[in-house]
DNA sequence: ACAACACTTCTATATTTATGGAAATATAGA
DNA sequence: TCTATATTTCCATAAATATAGAAGTGTTGT
């Protein structure tokens, strides 16, 4: 993980829309769900939600794969892994993993400067 | 945590300069780094850091406290987890929490549609 | 009170991003 | 092939965001 992709992935679920559906196929499981199911589920016109897929997907933080006329969208896993390490690494100084249900709060080593 | 504020804390790190100072920040400690020390590590003109840090501030990722002449910026440690557990939440249908170091992808059940 | 320092606010400009209707493309059943 | 369905691309408009110099505010030491 670097700082463009990291930013270019937090960018694509800083927005409402966008956080719905990456939640809502976080919530649905690895086969996800087609364009359709998503746009009548969260109320987003058909034009619209394809451009926040596109902004997802390009991200690569959600997969797609077409299934007879349908397109199925579904969460990466790995890539969301990737970018919670990424904000955590080396948290506190490397004293502790920080997240989630950190203690790194109340024991830590400081960051000599 | 709800999608508003998780947009919100999303936006204030889904930028370069903002994600490099909140990394920093969580990689110093609890006792944090005043703004000049910041703006010299990172190469960031004052008006923009402190721009920058009163984006991250308004979202609640992090805190500041004056001490003397300086003020002190530092990670929010329990705001970010919080972050970190709305976008894992109900993660495969509630099968596994997913993140970091998920066995999600592997195990999982699906929503019914 | 004054000077040096640390930081913020103001301001203008440049750039990026979001929205959704209309048209285009792709798939599949009759 | 014709038609209905599913989704994307095109386009114009509206809105939000980033940048950094200049000026302002607050703090400390003399």
């Amino acid at each position: 993980m670097n700082i463009k992709s990291a930013v270019l992935q937090l960018s694509s679920i800083a927005q409402e829309a966008r956080l719905e559906i990456f939640r809502l196929l976080v919530q649905a499981g690895a086969n996800g769900l087609p364009a359709g199911n998503i746009a009548e589920t969260l109320k987003i016109p058909a034009s619209t939600l394809s451009f926040h897929l596109k902004e997802l997907s390009h991200a690569g933080l959600i997969n797609s794969r077409q299934e007879s006329r349908y397109i199925y969208y579904s969460a990466n896993y790995d890539a969301m892994d990737g970018l919670l390490a990424y904000l955590t690494e080396n948290c506190c100084a490397g004293a502790k993993v920080c997240a989630p249900n950190s203690t790194c709060k109340t024991e830590q080593k400081e960051l000599s400067l």
